[in-house]
DNA sequence: GTGAAAGCGCTAACAA
DNA sequence: TTGTTAGCGCTTTCAC
């Protein structure tokens, strides 16, 4: 059903039941209630393609996400959603899959007016690569787009990220104040960013309270054949607490420590970056660095309409916004 | 840039500049090479609402997820999205959160022409609802989409399943080629289609073998204070055997169970249908049936593109397909 | 081999 | 208060 079969069968002209429908003032109350009763009963909805067409905007934003098996992308992606869907945006996913060729496809692909502006986390390859010219095409192409969680320092575009050293600090210095001596730190994400972050901060409070850091006490690896690794680096090592840093090793550590027999968390305590859900599925349950995943997004998200809505940059441009983490205590059975 | 500029720049018509792009052979050879070398110079792309505008397709799908957090969603939205990827589609996500209005919403939305096609599983309230109006409209509009796992009985269009019955059944059976006598059965997601039927085969299972069937050994339940339940399950029933029909709870029974003492397999064997990923979480790692997520995305994927692209519905239409769980023993560290 | 013109569905300036 | 018209960017038929 479109504007022009409307307008034949009320006998006016297109332009009418346009205006009809929008309200206009123009338009006497009884043709507006002609035409709009007309509408409902043919279940007319204005065509997304003219509407964007005609206005030159689309309404969608384009959401490019590294790896939706991440817990913490997925709730992200769920902010974003929340706040596009209350703006009465839609969003467009694409996965990069952490590979640089896919997010540069994503974006060339969503340029081509499919959106108004974008929000994503920069795949790893991407940061490993130090590439980040197809970002500054969108700077080119004046198509306003918020980095979140993993962002580029010398992309100059709205941001949203969380404390990492702070967060790396704060769960190190809960271990200190425990009364924890041999403080292990496992990283299989030294890739990307947030994990040196991380890792600053927990160097940064161990110095401070040990006065020197002890590097048999990180264990900086991928993931592959981690339970292993894990395995072993509890066996040479005495520790008495595990921080680990990306948002799964806390829980496969905590399964290893106990099929060593030790006890949880009389002999050792474990902090992953895990978000509640994953760390139920641990027993004992993680106590974690909640990284709020959808406060994040939905922050971007709200930044970037913000952007889209007042259409030209303001003084705040480009606003880096940094959210803080909290640490929570798992539950226990 | 739009073909007009282009135009001009080069001193053509407008349908001279877009034949040459796409390669109409009208075009002589080296205005074809002219035009494409000015349009690659200023990153031309065609506009995707006039596209979609003009050819009335947007080569869009629309995607509806009951809940991304759920692993067995995010699986199948990559799935999707690499099949949708693959022949020039894009994916309009939205979250329906097991809401009925949401996901009426959601359709009406997505009606207006933003999409060729849909893609979704049910919301959990629609399906205790018993509502389908919302998608018989989308029948009415002649719009295909395809549902995968949770599906209506009622809704006249293509689907994509597991065969949850065989899966429950083949689980069972496992146990009882283990020699498990007492086999329990967690199901807190009772008002969903494929609860009853992984249900149903295991019932049949243990009738087939035991010639009856112990209620007892059945905890119907929410996922409210699931740990409690289970542990009490587990102290009430001398189990050996626990089939969780759910993805996660079969984690949190290992948890419990050795939490319990319980030693595992020895004393009791747990099989859950959460995937490889989830099962990782638990020590020892769970016996997983994979309902293969991935899979039934890209079928479901497959099946619509094959109707937009196939403008009618030719004889196979509606399509059912039954895609097989597979049994995966867990490793172990 | 190239261009003019119509039209996809819509809005809005302008005319009546 | 209503209608006419132009135009968003594109494809395609038809004329030259």
């Amino acid at each position: 059903m479109t504007l022009k079969q409307l307008a034949k069968k009320l006998n006016v002209s297109i332009s009418t039941v346009s205006k009809a429908l929008n309200d206009s003032h123009e338009i006497s109350k009884d043709t507006i209630k002609r035409v709009k009763e007309l509408a409902a009963l043919y279940n007319y909805v204005p065509n997304k393609s003219a509407l964007s067409l005609k206005q030159s905007k689309t309404k969608t934003i384009g959401v490019i996400v590294p790896n939706i098996l991440n817990h913490f992308f997925a709730k992200a992606l769920v902010g974003i959603e929340k706040e596009a869907t209350k703006n009465g945006y839609q969003i467009i996913v694409c996965l990069s899959n952490e590979s640089l060729k896919k997010e540069q496809d994503n974006i060339q692909w969503l340029t081509n007016g499919s959106v108004d502006g974008l929000i994503f986390a920069v795949a790893e390859e991407t940061i490993v690569e130090r590439e980040s010219s197809h970002f500054k095409k969108l700077l080119d192409l004046n198509i306003p787009f918020v980095m979140f969680d993993r962002v580029l320092e010398d992309v100059k575009t709205d941001k949203v990220i969380i404390n990492d050293t702070e967060a790396g600090y704060k769960a190190t210095k809960s271990f200190i104040n425990q009364g924890r001596k041999k403080i292990g730190l496992i990283n299989c994400i030294d890739n990307l960013n947030v994990a040196k972050l991380r890792q600053t901060g927990y160097e940064k409070a161990i110095i401070e309270t040990f006065g020197e850091l002890n590097q048999k006490l990180i264990l900086k690896t991928s993931i592959n054949n981690i339970q292993d690794k894990i395995k072993m680096f509890l066996n040479e090592n005495e520790l008495d607490a595990i921080l680990a840093i990306d948002n799964v090793t806390g829980v496969i550590a905590i399964n290893i420590a106990k099929s060593l027999k030790f006890s949880i968390p009389k002999d050792i305590s474990i902090i992953g970056f895990a978000d509640s859900l994953i760390a139920r599925y641990a027993y004992p349950t993680l106590t974690t660095l909640d990284s709020r995943p959808d406060l994040i997004g939905s922050t971007a998200c709200k930044q970037l309409i913000h952007r889209l809505d007042s259409n030209q940059l303001d003084s705040t441009f480009p606003k880096l916004t940094v959210i803080d983490t909290k640490i929570s205590s798992g539950g226990s059975f």
